[in-house]
RNA sequence: GGCGGCGUAGCCAAGUGGUAAGGCAGAGGUCUGCAAAACCUUUAUUCAUCGGUUCGAUUCCGAUCGCCGCCUCCA
């Protein structure tokens, strides 16, 4: 049985969809006004996890994932750049799929940009408006928190102790607001400037949060069964999310809500001002493998800070290696006919150890810890000759079943050689059947300076790219 | 000031009221012409510290120290 941390509720809980065995799932994207970083991936990589392993478990899931094209960043930087706010975005778009693709995650079904969106944030508005959980000031459109009994259901935060303890931080007096607390739906801003739209209460832009109250009912109705987004989306844009959203329909607006922790960098917080805020793009330019860093992020669950350190994703690294060369070392293992059903018992065990795992609150570690082992019992089998044929069809099945949600396999490699390596592969094989090692050994190095590591198996000669 | 999380071997970490998963790194061995890869063995009598509850605590409670986050733009 499927269990989630539900932020909403503070506790674990059984998964039940709201309809039969369909899934409608709402997360939080980026904001497109640069590249994003390495924190940035690990919650849009626990989206694709839990996407994934939903389907895994055989629920028809509508996975909406928004691209937040408006906010003051981007209208700032591209009036600085000079350019209309869609020139400026669209790069980092591109990018961002491209990037996505990199790291292994699978593209959500439906993916809104705000600006396309407006309408609907203006219906949602108006119903506000009209049945007083919003309010007009100084032209601008506010939600009017007391109207919400249930505000901060999500985020427990208590505004008393707040107010009092934090009340230099609220600058009362810049808005015309009713309540410090309330927050703009539609700012108004002066005809003269590019970026607006109209709307029956004036020329102006929205504010964050409605955004995703519009897309997300949009796409998957007024109630949907999971909302997720990185932990500090919590507060307050969550809480307001459910605000506007439960203010306009009187329904629940999503069943469950699931957050994805930090991403620390050597312990330390990530910011611009430790210059440890790496994006993907610097990452890889180092060197590394994408699949390494994606094993990376999910070697810890995802509702617990994770340290990215570049010594432990070397480590992954290594890992993803040891991973890849088991799946290939299976393929061409030399078996002999039959089954060996014993060995199948056990790989089933794991894949069982392995829903388990996945099943407690998509718990990554553990299901790791069940791959690792699976990797091992197999290997052995293979290195005592006790793997068969009909084991091998179905070990690379039930790595495939690990894969569907783990996505750390990759692609296949094409398996072209050069002419030239090929030939001096067999000149190697030559220079040591006759016990030449000198020459044997001076061509294994050569190609290792061409990046090919060659290994000696009983079965012959194995190669791979390094 | 209010609220929450964490502190487990050299590193990253899972986990449970009954005696510590997994990965990386290290050591020894098997295999190999030598390597590499793989496999086997090995690496925390101990889970920040100090008290308490318990037959028994790393796991529950309290205190202390340290780190991180939210309350403000932020994945």
């Amino acid at each position: 049985m499927l269990r989630f941390h539900n932020t909403l509720t503070n506790k674990i809980e059984d998964f039940q969809p709201l309809e039969d065995n369909k899934v409608r799932m709402y997360i939080c994207g980026p904001t497109v006004w640069n590249f994003a970083h390495i924190g940035n991936f690990r919650t849009f990589t626990f989206g694709d996890i839990l996407a994934r392993y939903l389907r895994f478990k055989g629920y028809e899931l509508t996975h909406v994932m928004n691209l937040t094209d408006v906010d003051d960043r981007i209208i700032n930087e591209s009036a600085k750049a000079g350019k209309t706010i869609d020139e400026f975005v669209q790069p980092y778009i591109v990018a961002f799929w491209e990037d996505m693709d990199v790291l292994g995650n699978l593209r959500p079904d439906i993916a809104p940009r705000a600006t396309e969106h407006i309408a609907e944030m203006i219906q949602i508005i108006s119903t506000l408006l009209e049945n007083g959980h919003a309010y007009e000031s100084d032209g601008s459109i506010y939600y009017r928190i007391s109207a919400f009994p249930e505000y901060g259901k999500l985020s427990k935060i208590k505004f008393e102790g707040n107010i009092v303890g934090g009340s230099e931080r609220i600058d009362t007096d810049k808005y015309e607001k009713e309540d410090a607390r309330d927050f703009a739906l539609w700012k108004l801003v002066d005809k003269s400037e590019p970026t607006g739209w109209d709307a029956p209460f004036g020329y102006g832009r929205p504010g964050w949060h409605i955004e995703c109250s519009a897309m997300s009912m949009k796409y998957l109705g007024e109630t949907f069964d999971i909302h997720a987004g990185g932990i500090d989306l919590q507060f307050p844009h969550h809480e307001n999310e459910i605000a506007q959203s439960e203010g306009a329909t009187g329904k629940l607006f999503s069943k469950y809500w699931l957050h994805g922790e930090f991403l620390k960098v050597d312990s330390e917080k990530m910011s611009k001002s430790l210059g440890n805020d790496f994006t993907l793009r610097d990452i890889i330019g180092r060197g590394f493998n994408p699949l390494a860093i994606r094993y990376l992020l999910l070697s810890v669950p995802y509702d617990k800070q994770l340290n990215f350190t570049f010594e432990n994703l070397k480590g992954a690294e290594t890992t993803i290696e040891r991973l890849h060369d088991f799946k290939k070392r299976l393929q061409e293992a030399h078996l002999t006919d039959g089954i060996n059903t014993d060995l199948q018992e056990k790989v089933r065990g794991f894949l069982n150890d392995f829903e388990e795992a996945m099943d407690d609150n998509l718990n990554t570690s553990v299901a790791l810890a069940a791959l690792h082992n699976m990797v091992r019992e197999v290997n052995s089998a293979l290195a005592g000759g006790v793997a068969c044929t009909e084991d091998r069809s179905f070990i690379l099945h039930v790595l495939d079943k690990f894969d569907s949600v783990l996505g750390i396999f990759g692609e296949e490699k094409s398996e072209i050689l050069d002419e030239e390596i090929e030939q001096l592969i067999e000149e190697r094989q030559e220079a040591r059947r006759s016990r030449n090692f000198a020459r044997s050994d001076e061509i294994r190095d050569e190609l290792a300076e061409k990046g090919i590591i060659l290994e000696d198996t009983k079965d012959g000669v194995r190669w791979k790219r390094k």
